[in-house]
DNA sequence: CTGAAAGCGCTTACAG
DNA sequence: CTGAAAGCGCTTACAG
């Protein structure tokens, strides 16, 4: 039976002591463990040996003081409160992590002066670079002027268009959304739409206008049937389309949440789902799309993929390369029953 | 019109630079920002204007290097895409970043080996104490043995009293519910429970079957009704339920998303909630909750508060005082439409 | 109250 | 290939 504190980790161990116990000089010890060419490769053995056996580990301080990096990025969250931004932080996260860079996280929780104090904050702690998460797939102020290090934004896209920024891309999105309709041959579609103050609501009402105009067809109800991100507008739009008498075999929500609603008011007034009735989303929220009856076509924006795309680029722009711009990143259909084809009747 | 780059941020300012421009050595500048009482007070004036006029920043990495901590805390989650983990994560990081630390954010994926190897990185970044993140509430793994810095667990409690952990109190939760329920006048009440590996609900459910036998009742159907976490399983057994023939007048879910379903198997077999049957779940995820039909009574496990919590026991140990164990944190009724007072018919 | 000097733990020209 | 020395930017006894 062994002691627990076999090994104490008081003072910690130092690279002297190191090139002590290898019989050799500071300066060689460093250059045997960072890899350097001019040392023998016996010293090498001995110094690494060593250096596990006493459980080295260098101080990163004393070495940020001679490197011109630190290792260390900076995220910086408009609203950690945010079911979109978690999955983008978790790719950006999984990125860097993996890799030796370290992640320092803060969130602005909407306010732009905290926001402020927080990017001071990283500037001083001497971050690499910075992700710059929003919360919606609004353009946001950029904050890149005076700032010393690279800067990416992610989800949000920078109002500068010289600046680096990742987005989904919701037109492409709308568009796949009605093509996918249009190929289960879908020909009346209604597109249940968010709120018009959200780019994602107006992006993806062009790309399925676009789409329908392209084969001939219109959005039944127009490409203008705005409302809220909630159950409740999906119920209420749903029943005014359906009083209004006009055919409709399909309808496209705005997100997942609209289409629960929508889902539930074609349920309840006797629509078979997806034999009469055709019904999307956009998000592929599992909790909301997976589960629903029937379970939900929706489209994914790919944010995990997003947030290591952004994770990737801060990382290039760190060591130099640079492509500007708002990159728009590719969703991904997911089909599930509610839009299956069915022997129409 | 000023040029953009009027402030060129090339070689940062040193305090050498402070100290030349206010005509003090870099003892007495260094001093001065420092607060140290053997200053004149001109000569600090002196000098911090000197470090204004040159937006100074002091070094994080040679402070470090002669200080005993490093204003860096470690947060190692063990699954960042979860939703219960998001509240825990944002409540702790809002405690750290409104002081003087900053949070290094790793994330295991639920994989072991990526913990040790974030662990072992945190402590090569001479963090100043870790906060350890579960994705449940079961107890985990210490990590706390051989660490040399302070560890609090955040809502997965460690299996090793001697660690100080927080977690929601579900036993309180659980009795809270049924004491609701009783006030509200219900007496054959059912409990649709959740998965039973998880201690959230077996907790909730001792808490439950404790309140009733207080009251000379027995949870209808027993205390052991425990499913999925999923709306299917809340409709599965609420049908299972009716169809006993059992009277009932109200349903406890074991969590918001099973009451969903519950809630929907009731309003298809045209029950009335809340004057018939009433219904409440557990978490107040507000997707689920305040968006139900109707909308639903949940019991807020407070997760925010419990970040915050933790983040401060953590700062309270790294300065020395702790008061180990495991600390069951207060929860919350929020009543809502599902449970309200009805005159009986 | 002020400053010269040593030191934190490492890296990197520069000699040998 | 190896090591003595200077230096990264700060802090802190220690003299004055």
């Amino acid at each position: 039976m062994s002691v627990i504190n076999s090994k104490k980790p008081k003072a910690s161990v130092t690279l002297t002591d190191v090139a002590q116990l290898a019989g050799v000089s500071l300066a060689t010890a460093s250059k045997a463990l960072n890899g350097r060419s001019q040392v023998r490769a016996e010293t090498r053995q001995k110094v690494i040996e060593a250096a596990a056996a006493l459980s080295f580990t260098p101080n990163p301080f004393a070495q940020a003081l001679n490197a011109s990096h630190t290792g260390t990025i900076g995220m910086l969250t408009s609203d950690l409160d945010n079911r979109f931004v978690l999955p983008v932080l978790l790719g950006a996260e999984d990125a860097f992590g993996s890799g030796a860079t370290s992640v320092l996280l803060c969130d602005a929780r909407g306010d732009a002066v905290r926001e402020q104090h927080h990017l001071n904050t990283l500037l001083a702690r001497r971050v690499d670079g910075i992700v710059v998460l929003g919360r919606t797939t609004n353009p946001r102020p950029s904050i890149t002027a005076g700032v010393p290090v690279p800067v990416v934004y992610a989800y949000a896209p920078s109002d500068d268009p010289a600046d680096t920024s990742f987005t989904p891309d919701n037109y492409t999105a709308g568009r796949q959304a009605i093509e996918h309709l249009l190929a289960r041959g879908r020909r009346s579609i209604a597109l249940v739409n968010g709120e018009p103050s959200y780019t994602a609501a107006t992006d993806r009402a062009a790309g399925a206008r676009d789409a329908m105009r392209e084969a001939g067809l219109e959005l039944t109800g127009g490409d203008e049937l705005y409302g809220q991100w909630s159950e409740s507008w999906g119920r209420q739009c749903t029943e005014t389309l359906l009083a209004s008498g006009r055919p409709i075999d399909a309808i496209l929500a705005g997100s997942d949440q609209i289409a629960r609603g929508v889902l539930e008011q074609l349920r309840e007034t006797g629509h078979h789902v997806p034999a009469e009735v055709a019904v999307m989303g956009f998000d592929n929220w599992d909790i909301l799309s997976a589960t629903a009856r029937p379970p939900l076509t929706s489209i994914d924006m790919n944010l995990q993929e997003l947030g290591r795309a952004a994770a990737r680029a801060l990382s290039d722009a760190i060591s130099g390369t640079t492509e500007p711009g708002v990159h728009r990143l590719p969703v991904r259909l997911v089909p599930r029953e509610s839009t299956a084809s069915v022997q129409r009747l």
